[in-house]
DNA sequence: CAGATAATGACACTCCTTTTCATTTACACC
DNA sequence: GGTGTAAATGAAAAGGAGTGTCATTATCTG
């Protein structure tokens, strides 16, 4: 899925709307009480920038680019307070173990491609006439949902032919 | 979520279906060439039974209960039989971790109670529509989805009032 | 009943994540 | 610009979930 030797994707995708994440979520950590460490900047550039969901692993060999003296801890430990924030969100894995990515927007879903691991978000579900017909049969109070979609993204497709 | 001390649920739910499953579970472990012993017969009674996921130490402490010499490394051994003969499923957790239950029959989703983890199927979910117009916008080739329903089952809705 | 082999439990191990603690760093205040 | 205080860091150790190894035990076949 994701390729050690492989970073292009993650600068290549970096546009203004990810330099706007960048700044928005360094103000949030500002806002919040946090202070901006060089390590905290360069992990938020990485993951504000990334169109895929990474793991905390992946996040840490990244990050060691720009920090070499960063400690695995210190990813866990910023990642823990991104999520605080509503910043980030874990998405699980079929496997077990976690990767991080930015947060939905509003009702969103993710998108998630089963060969390179691109994430993208959509909206416009609208579950809620069948939800209310799953509540109707089963006497629950349905109040959350979690929808995942799985596929090959454009450049996977592409690259097949 | 799941009292220690509450096992009740688990002989209270056990109807004839349970029973059938039991049953039908045991031959499918005989037809494989796996042989019935008194730890697998226990651990599929309570799997079968259960109305709610059950994690690998919780079916350890269900278990303990009828072999009191029961190892834990046994019941990962044996919920790796039950799923590969596509008997159970693993449920993740928002935590992480992962929980078991009787595998789906055909198309269906899971709903699960947050208060009390009661774990119910329900079908009829017609999603194609929507994820043609979602593969039409990303450029995804859309192959499989995931979804899962939250909410209060009748039980704890009743409970709180 | 006896032999072949699957299943078990104890132990040790890996992997992911959290805790602890001494040191370093950022930021508010002067 | 210094200075003090509390937050952030990295190293090391601990924790929890799950897997691998191996000698012993139990199931099934004939
Ligand atoms: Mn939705
Ligand atoms: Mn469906
Ligand atoms: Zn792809
Ligand atoms: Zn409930």
């Amino acid at each position: 899925m994701y390729n050690e030797n492989d970073f292009h994707y993650l600068y290549a995708t970096m546009n203004t709307n990810a330099t706007d994440l960048y700044q928005s979520w360094l103000s949030s950590l500002q806002n919040s009480g946090y202070r901006l460490t060089e390590t905290r900047r360069a992990l938020v550039e990485i993951l504000a920038a990334s169109s895929h969901a990474l793991s905390a692993v992946e996040l840490y060999d990244l990050g060691r680019r720009e920090c070499p003296r960063l400690g695995l801890v210190t990813v866990y430990r910023t990642l823990e307070k991104l999520e605080e924030l509503g910043l980030i969100q874990r998405v699980h894995q079929p496997g077990g173990c976690h990767m991080y990515l930015r947060a939905a927007q509003g009702h969103q879903h993710l998108l998630l491609c089963t060969a390179c691991g691109r994430a993208e978000y959509f909206d416009g579900d609208d579950l809620s006439t069948f939800m209310n017909s799953v509540a109707d049969q089963s006497g629950f109070d349905v109040r959350d949902h979690w929808l995942q979609l799985f596929g090959l993204c454009q450049q996977c497709r592409d690259h097949d032919l």
